[in-house]
DNA sequence: TAATTAATCACCCTATTGGGGTGATTTTTT
DNA sequence: AAAAAATCACCCCAATAGGGTGATTAATTA
């Protein structure tokens, strides 16, 4: 328990790699074991290396920083990913979270919240920067104002639960024909005329 | 900008409710405008109290917080909902979050995380406590061992997206015939004989 | 109170879909 | 060399989806 936390490096950039390296090796409780430029580089080696930790860029030359993730959970299945970049985009974010990543940073993070979110993660906790905790809490927050009404909502889950007419109707203890006119109204409010377009506007605008 | 934040606090607890109308006074630039027991009694004065940010509770007498939470935002569409219970299950977090709470913070928070994260809530973060920010992460995280191929998993998330066959076809460019027998080897693996069940398995097991 | 919206059900229609069978061929990966 | 993945083909038929055009009975809001 009192054992060190291992922590590999990958980075392409040398000043911050060094820099991130002498910061985090200089800390109590923390061993940089290795540090790598790109994930070509880092797959050769860092198997033995057995990090606990990988603190990981997006934008590496080679295999980028997404695609490394599962690449590098495959080589070592219980080593926690923390990315650390400067891509905020909502895509990146919750592709490397996806993907596998325990934690995401952006680069003006202050040192020593790197530091902490390095423990942090290995305690199974999922550090994130303050602008990436609100994109994730927005991606989970709904439309207050749904042009729909409670029962066309709830149908318009169903259907995006793949379920057909009557199952709906089944569930909801409702007939077929009532399944019917809701779903019609609701394309008549969504102004779609398919169950796709339906569920994709619905979820672009956050109704579902 | 150098203005007091404006904190309201909603909790049923008398003791608790004292304990951080108290913290949270005495914290230089932080003024507790109102305190209520419950979302009953906030309702009828709130609206004049005009806090920035409101603590809440989740289990509150009568109207439970995650109800109250889309009725606050009503009455006060620029207030930023905190919420601070013991509450730590999935569907409660999610719940609150979907009906517009900006912040998660469980109740063995310090009190400095607190302070701190009212002051984050309304400068636009997602304040979390650690636990919920694992939960909120892991909600993210597809399953690295899937059984399905790379392009099965594909055509079950235009499923997902309520597409029918020949839309996928179109989509991927391949005859209808082999979207039908991707979609059969989808059931065979997943064990299942309909689009609705294979979309509930494969949610279930993060495989889309 | 009057008007609107929500929720329920009914019956018309037809092209498309969905799910089950039972194959085969060609790449790609192992 | 063997296994898995990706592609396409043709059999079947009940169910579905979407469009039209209604009506009745709560609720809710103006």
């Amino acid at each position: 328990m009192g054992r060190n936390i291992k922590v590999s490096i990958i980075e392409d950039d040398e000043t911050l790699r060094d820099g991130y390296a002498f910061l985090i090796g200089a800390t109590e409780g923390y061993d940089v074991i290795s540090t790598y430029c790109s994930y070509d580089e880092a797959s050769k080696k860092i198997a033995i290396d057995k990090p606990d930790v990988i603190l990981l860029d997006i934008e590496l030359p080679g295999v980028n920083g997404i695609d490394a993730i599962p690449k590098l959970k495959k080589l070592l299945p219980n080593c926690y990913i923390l990315i650390l970049t400067v891509y905020e985009s909502e895509k990146q974010i919750f592709n490397a979270l996806a993907a596998g990543a325990s934690g995401y940073l952006t680069k003006n993070t202050p040192s020593t919240k790197i530091i902490e979110s390095i423990k942090e993660v290995r305690e199974g906790g999922g550090p994130m920067s303050i602008n990436i905790a609100r994109l994730v809490i927005r991606s989970f927050q709904k439309n207050q104002e749904s042009p729909l009404s409670k029962r066309e909502t709830q149908i318009l889950e169903l259907i995006g639960e793949g379920k057909s007419r009557g199952q709906i109707a089944n569930e909801l203890f409702i007939d077929l024909e009532t399944v019917r006119s809701h779903i019609k109204n609701i394309y008549l409010k969504l102004d779609v005329n398919s169950r796709a377009d339906a569920i994709k506007l619905a979820r672009q605008n956050k109704l579902i």
